[in-house]
DNA sequence: TATGTGTTATATATAATATATAACAGTTAG
DNA sequence: CTAACTGTTATATATTATATATAACACATA
């Protein structure tokens, strides 16, 4: 299964929704063209009301990874993702300050940091064809 | 000012005081033994209630980076944060698997991280005498 | 025509966040 | 000793975010 939702986390449904597709996008699991469930099916599937899923598919789209078509269903669309590119480098710099910050209150190296972010790449870039 | 309250930020305003102190703590500008505001003082001099302070003031606690003498003060007391490093590295690692995967959607390469790992290592480091 | 899309509307419930006010108990400086 | 300052506790209120529930709508398609 693609996506699986943690009830008991912080984190809201429709956010782990959105980072589950996002993910599957970024391993190639979900390719341009490919077809999303409808928000009903996706979500009796993983036991969500279909707002949930809605709200994931709406902000999706806002970031420019699928397309919605009206009485047609839902398509991954993530030719235009990297036109944001530079929004994304902003909020996860300001993410990324708050974490690096905690880094060196641990005494955590760079070069663990460093590891973290080639085994990341090298997970997700490693299961495309 | 250490502290600067973004008010229409997404994020919490005790999790900005928490994020704040931690940056002070990183880049040596807080050190062990340095007495914080009063939760009364910083609310006054922020623009926040006192409870809001007190709420990011006990998050600190439980994280180890702070000490609260009830009576007396509250300190920067880090010496013990570095035992929290296993936790630390599991949550940012989650943290992480959402960033790395929205970047490789949007052809971020994994140099651009790398820079920007190093750069705010630098940054925060620094600052230290 | 029937079924399946996303969409809109309305209502409800819960939890998180933030403020307000007051009082308490212990510390400390005068 | 007193006054001022700590964090703490209690209570109440307000707002927002999250999530669900139910129903209906408009459009596409087999």
């Amino acid at each position: 299964m693609l996506l699986s939702i943690d009830f008991g986390s912080d984190q809201p449904i429709y956010m782990q929704i959105r980072n589950g597709i996002v993910a599957g996008i970024a391993s190639g699991q979900l390719q341009d063209g490919d077809p999303l469930p409808s928000v009903r099916t996706l979500g009796t599937d993983i036991g969500v009301n279909l707002h949930t899923v809605n709200k994931a598919y709406k902000l999706l789209q806002s970031e420019g990874f699928i397309e919605i078509q009206r009485s047609r269903g839902t398509f991954i669309h993530a030719g235009d993702a990297a036109k944001n590119a530079a929004g994304f480098l902003q909020e996860s710099g300001s993410l990324m300050h708050t974490i690096i910050s905690e880094a060196i209150t641990r005494n955590v190296d760079r070069a663990v940091i460093h590891h973290m972010i080639d085994h990341l790449y090298d997970e997700l870039e490693g299961e495309k064809s």
